[in-house]
DNA sequence: ATACAACTTAGACTCAGTCTAGACCATTTT
DNA sequence: AAAATGGTCTAGACTGAGTCTAAGTTGTAT
């Protein structure tokens, strides 16, 4: 794995250094997007990457902030958690770590990786290899019951 | 967690005794559905899950098939696997594992849970309860790189 | 029987994400 | 300098999984 960032926030020269190192040329519109990211270890859907982009940034197209994110995720500069449905956030902590996703609030935390050992034989299947181990447990307020009493 | 099945295929009167110890109404539909996805433990979309009951059953609305299977899972009858972003699959197999999805194929296995070991102190905010855990990871056959050689 | 609640349905609707075709921009070639 | 090249960006159309709505159906209790 290629040693991605340790100190946020992120000046805009070390975003273009970081985009270098990973092989992503770094236009206007990356930059942007990834200075956002790199404020601090953040979730943020796509929609909000938009959004405040577009707000604090100068105009980036919906089409572009998708493509990066994207372009990001295969790089292996962010990743991608799946929560629910309809909830793609892409996170900016850069360290090993698992999550937790509150159900009733939205709300998704992390896990330091060192928290928890995972240990066991995977048995994977001849030719491949691990392209991320995602851990996500899901949480709920012990009030809020969907189940039956 | 309340007891679910451990001996594929169900019968229909299996099905709708079971239905009824989750304290779900065993309606036409939802037993039908039931009844699909407990032939033997698999993972299906919404949509296979449509068109295999549409083909097999009696005709079951779109409506239908996406509450009853929401209803499933709320009552731990079965999972929901997330996998990639539109690729919520529907898992019938009740025992403890987790998942190994195959980003090339698309295809989803599983790993008993006795396999792994995950450990440590998860450190959950005051008040809240775990619904679930999910460990999926994520392979890719070793020539197809999305990343730069 | 009647009433009431729960369930199902067809089809309209939403909205995250993708696609397209053209514009833009930087670098290289002539 | 002009033209060609290749990568990037954009607006807006498009797709499709999933949701919503309003009406009809079924089951159950009185």
């Amino acid at each position: 794995m290629n040693q991605r960032n340790d100190n946020f926030p992120l000046e805009r020269s070390q975003v273009r250094a970081m985009l270098e190192r990973f092989g992503i040329q770094p236009t206007q519109q990356r930059v942007d997007i990834a200075h956002l990211l790199f404020q601090r270890p953040q979730h943020l859907s796509a929609d909000q990457v938009l959004a405040q982009v577009n707000t604090a940034y100068r105009h980036v197209s919906k089409a572009t902030v998708y493509n990066t994110l994207g372009l990001f995720v295969r790089h292996g500069l962010i990743n991608e958690v799946l929560t629910a449905p309809d909830r793609t956030l892409y996170d900016s902590n850069t360290s090993a770590h698992h999550h937790v996703y509150n159900l009733d609030t939205g709300e998704l935390s992390d896990i330091p990786a060192g928290r928890l050992a995972i240990q066991g034989d995977l048995g994977l299947p001849e030719g491949t290899e691990i392209e991320g181990m995602d851990l996500v447990i899901r949480i709920r307020s012990r009030h809020s019951q969907t189940t039956k009493p």
